[in-house]
DNA sequence: CTAATTTATGAAATGGATTCCATAGCAAGC
DNA sequence: GCTTGCTATGGAATCCATTTCATAAATTAG
């Protein structure tokens, strides 16, 4: 295959000059660079990036660390960020991690390698310390609530979202508080239950430890939650669920049983997903594409600037109010 | 940053030997490998990849071709694909491309380029033509159904899974079958209408217009496209819905609006997602993951063999029987 | 004890572009 | 007429690791 010497050679011209043109520089004559450009095309010559990203030291590509594509909540951050990524010419390397440690410490490599110009961190289970020590390498920006200013993020205040979620229900009346999560030990997981016994303390209620639901990632598991409300002896007549999937599976089975919502029992989910919107679910839009978007403009800025200092944008919430509470 | 010369200095030896070193190869005595592992140590040395792009010709990464990647139907491709990448200690770039033209060409480019040692395309408008001039630079593998030969696919026959799905309705006694589906010129979309008004011709019954509704794509079309029916002078009494989540709109709206099902209209969809389960709907598993799993296999396999002959991977479909016909 | 292997090591070529630096022609300014 | 500045062009260094080839020492085979 042809490189940019052989092309040189048979244009009559320095390989300088067919950099120059290949790269748009200035101080061509029209003479030479339309004849560069007709022995490019008659040899049908393009690049070797590899070269490229050799001397330059730059990829135009960022990793993302995630441990699932297929879930709706990160499929939407990605969604947002690979519009983004797309707009700016940079490539998106997918890594599925399943919070693997290994797996989510060789993307960081990847960025000493210099594979890659920045990092995304959409969800990890690494501590602090080690990612900061690869912020030495180039920008990574995390999309996780830690209170953590070390290196940059963007994340929706879950605390403080849980909580208005909580007092939107007791607004409205609804005096005992179910809660279904996700991944027990997550790190919003644990900002969230903190949120949940705060709000029980504040509000004067008693903990339930069965109204903590663990693990629910799906519709499925969603049903299954109502069955186990329906075997319990005292039932919360309200459930603040992370994840409008998780809701829609408990919304439907509680039809399928005659459970009228919310009169009996009233929902309020999180992130907005199509299924929620179907449902009339009531619930908490975490503007998700809009986190990666953010996530993947401040990377770019960073890489542009070279700059490393720790920015941190907070996004908003808010509440959409349907027909389940 | 330190480089293998300076490795190779510090450590007294020549940057061959740290090259044996880095690559595991044989033939280095254990004083000097440890020496060599020493240095590195101290220099807190890593790999420049891209250097190692260049001389080898490799690097270790595919591109996908995705239109959307919140999409349930492509975000579980690609779910399957990753695994596989992850296991093969392959990088996956996401190329989400909206179908546009140039951008799907880009990654093709990169291929030529060098920049990827292979590209899987999960869904395309490109012509076979263009996708098989490219086919010279390195594996590609298409998860689509299109006559073609000329590159390797995986596959399931759309015609005949989107039939068998029909003559289910039939055997089940219902004889007035509409038909949802996504984009109204995708590849597969115009095999299904092929499919359908087939299937029409063969049993005899006349083709409305009407009951073949286009652009359906989630859970909210899936409500509109009731509506659509409860207009109807003639309604159909069965449907078939490409894809899960537009069915369960429906079927939730069907509720809501006093619509039996099956009763007064069966559903049958496609995909087997969770929502369908929780609904008991009954659908076409077309083993998406599965799809995506089998094409990075293929890229795999081609890439280590240094392969450029097709080949093609059928996928078999099945009706999972739930209660919703 | 010699011939054939095997082990160990390094010099130099290779992959393919970008960019700094040097040089030269030519026009404008004073 | 002389300096300054701009346009054009190319040589050579640089980015960094892999691999081929050559050579030498140490074993093993016969």
């Amino acid at each position: 295959m042809a490189n940019i010497k052989e092309i040189a050679r048979m244009a009559g011209v320095s390989v300088t000059t067919v950099s120059r043109v290949l790269n748009n520089h200035p101080y061509v004559s029209e003479v030479k660079r339309t004849a560069v450009l007709n022995t490019i095309e008659k040899l049908n010559y393009t690049r070797n990036m590899n070269a490229v990203h050799l001397i330059t030291g730059r990829t135009q590509a960022i990793a993302v660390i995630i441990p699932n594509i297929n879930l709706f909540y990160f499929s939407v951050i990605i969604e947002g960020l690979a519009q983004e990524a797309l707009l700016a010419q940079y490539r998106l390397i997918l890594c599925q991690t399943d919070y693997r440690h290994e797996e989510e410490l060789k993307v960081l490599e990847m960025l000493r390698n210099k594979e890659i110009d920045g990092v995304v961190i959409v969800s990890t289970r690494m501590s602090s310390e080690v990612i900061e020590e690869y912020t030495a390498y180039g920008p990574i920006v995390i999309c996780q609530d830690r209170g953590e200013r070390r290196f940059s993020s963007v994340y929706i205040e879950h605390y403080s979202a849980f909580r208005s979620g909580l007092q939107y229900l007791s607004d409205k009346g609804y005096q005992q508080i179910g809660y279904c999560e996700g991944r027990q030990h997550g790190s919003s997981s644990s900002i969230r239950q903190i949120a949940f016994s705060d709000f029980l303390a504040a509000t004067g209620q008693p903990f339930h430890e069965e109204w903590m639901i663990h693990d629910c990632m799906n519709e499925e598991d969603g049903g299954r939650v109502l069955h186990e409300l329906l075997k319990m002896k005292k039932r919360p007549n309200a459930l603040i669920i992370t994840g409008d999937h998780v809701a829609a599976g408990l919304i439907i089975e509680a039809w399928k049983n005659g459970i009228r919502i919310p009169e009996d029992l009233a929902v309020i989910g999180f992130d907005d997903q199509p299924i929620g919107r179907s449902l009339g679910l009531t619930t908490i839009d975490n503007q998700l594409p809009e986190m990666g978007a953010t996530a993947f403009r401040i990377i770019y800025d960073k890489i542009q600037n070279n700059d490393g200092h720790p920015v941190h944008r907070k996004l908003e919430y808010r509440i959409i109010e349907r027909s389940t509470v």
